[in-house]
DNA sequence: GGATGACATAGACAGGCGTCGATGTCTGAA
DNA sequence: TTCAGACATCGACGCCTGTCTATGTCATCC
């Protein structure tokens, strides 16, 4: 699979998904599908820089760093996270359209 | 757990969520997480009449009677699907709250 | 009452997942 | 070169999940 963020926008509703779609789309729910993976994304997202340290993201559970270190790369491999190293540390960035991707399913589905 | 579907609304972004969220929302994402209950979510929403018999869903898939009831019985215990009995036959129909609940992850998190 | 059909439940199996401790790799500093 | 720190990877463990076959339950029709 080269980049399953690309995954796009068939809500719903309207007309039925197909397997294909749903193929494509589950894997990215899945990987927010907990709850550790889901406050790492929300720290990130909420950032200032919108970015974060891994280090800083350890401080932020009580769980061991090669747990954390697991959870963030099955964001990055879903697509739903960017890495870059920079010196010795290693900085997590949300990919926007990844989240669009997923966004997609829901807003039709849902009139304000 | 009384009902998992009242999670609701605090997106990714703006300001990080809480563990208790976390653990709140991560429940409908899970159930949402399989490329079989994604269509047959799809598929129920995207009826005309909103709702879906049981005997119609079964033949959309390649799949045994019971697995297909299994998952919708993960998606009903989830607060996803409403289950109403008419009869012989069993109607399984969407919550809107719920979704609701989890379009409110990602609305603020991608401005249109 | 008995048979049939729609759906749920039970039990079993293989595979996946979350977590850990231990170890490896790379970078920057002494 | 050596050391220390940041992060990734490995291997192992228990648990959860998706699927199946077999069986149970309930409503309808004869």
């Amino acid at each position: 699979m080269s980049d399953p963020a690309l995954a796009c926008c068939t809500p719903l509703s309207g007309t039925a998904m197909s397997a294909e779609q749903a193929e494509q789309v589950a894997p990215l729910l899945k990987a927010l599908a907990d709850p550790v993976r889901l406050r790492l994304m929300s720290l990130i997202a909420s950032s200032a820089s919108g970015e974060a340290c891994v280090c800083d993201l350890n401080d932020a559970f009580d769980l061991t760093q090669a747990t954390i270190s697991h959870h963030l790369k099955v964001l990055h491999s879903a697509g739903l996270l960017d890495r870059e190293k920079r010196g010795v540390w290693v900085y997590y960035a949300v990919r926007p359209a990844a989240l669009r991707a997923v966004a997609g399913l829901f807003e039709t589905a849902v009139p304000a």
